[in-house]
DNA sequence: ATGGTGGCAGAGCCA
């Protein structure tokens, strides 16, 4: 049976919610991972979740950051729930065990600029979560890791690379660890089915970003070479970022057809 | 245009 695994910055989900339970209704994915919820797990809407079909996992912090994973499977079958980088204070990781898949949700840090302190932050989390994810796959063949990266990874997913070159988001150090993650084993399950176009999953709300389509990429879906020749889709789906009050992500959906 | 918009929180930080 299909699996459809989706991924969304919400940018505030008390904000967001009616977007979220419209799409879910919609979209029907089994899988939502969630970012930027900014709340703490005691405001979590569980049950508006739940009545339209979804059970919650949640690493919530207050204002800012917070991640959570949706599912239609009962909370108890996602064994092996991590709150990971419990010494880190910023609420951006958290890995549900889905079957025999596992589902790394994460919030990379957005660095900022590159003479900011937060951009060594960055890096530094890039190089923890490549750690974390070269074990994963020691214990997990089949993984899923997705969410916000706030990595461009080629100039193809930039909508003006000269403009861009060089800035947070497309440097060549946040790159290079892109790509170290693709080295682990991990493809980028969009661009199995577009390997060129330029097809954005965030808008900055500035500057009318979303009417002139001067967007970025910086929302993946990446999965381990066993689940590739599962992989029947993977796209992303503009229409919540034309939605009244959208977040500046719109979601991304990948399908794997595991028999 | 050296800004612009949006969320949180209630001024400034973060994106």
């Amino acid at each position: 049976m299909p699996l459809k695994i989706a991924t969304w910055n919400v940018n505030s989900l008390r904000v967001r919610l009616p977007h979220v339970l419209n799409w879910l209704e919609a979209e029907q994915p089994d899988i939502l991972a969630l970012q930027e919820i900014k709340m703490e797990d005691h405001r979590f809407p569980h049950e508006e979740l739940h009545a339209v079909g979804y059970n919650s996992i949640v690493c919530g912090q207050k204002t800012y950051n917070g991640v959570a994973i949706l599912s239609k499977q009962p909370r108890e079958s996602l064994d092996a729930v991590n709150c990971l980088y419990q010494e880190d204070e910023q609420r951006r990781l958290l890995a549900v065990t889905y079957h025999d898949v596992r589902i790394v949700n994460v919030y990379i840090p957005n660095g900022a600029h590159p003479s900011d302190a937060k951009y060594l932050y960055k890096l530094h989390w890039l190089e923890q979560l490549h750690n974390f994810l070269q074990t994963q796959l020691l214990l997990y063949p089949k993984l899923v890791v997705l969410g916000d990266f706030n990595i461009a990874p080629t100039d193809n997913d930039v909508h003006d690379p000269a403009a861009w070159e060089g800035q947070v988001l497309v440097s060549e150090p946040e790159r290079k660890a892109f790509q170290r993650f693709l080295s682990l084993g991990l493809h980028d399950s969009f661009r199995l089915f577009t390997p060129d176009d330029k097809v954005f999953s965030w808008w900055d709300y500035r500057a009318a970003g979303f009417r002139r389509n001067l967007g970025m990429r910086i929302d993946h879906i990446l999965i381990s070479a066993p689940l590739v020749a599962s992989c029947a889709a993977s796209y992303i789906d503009k229409i919540p970022r034309s939605w009244e009050k959208p977040s500046d992500h719109t979601p991304v959906i990948t399908v794997l057809d595991e028999k």
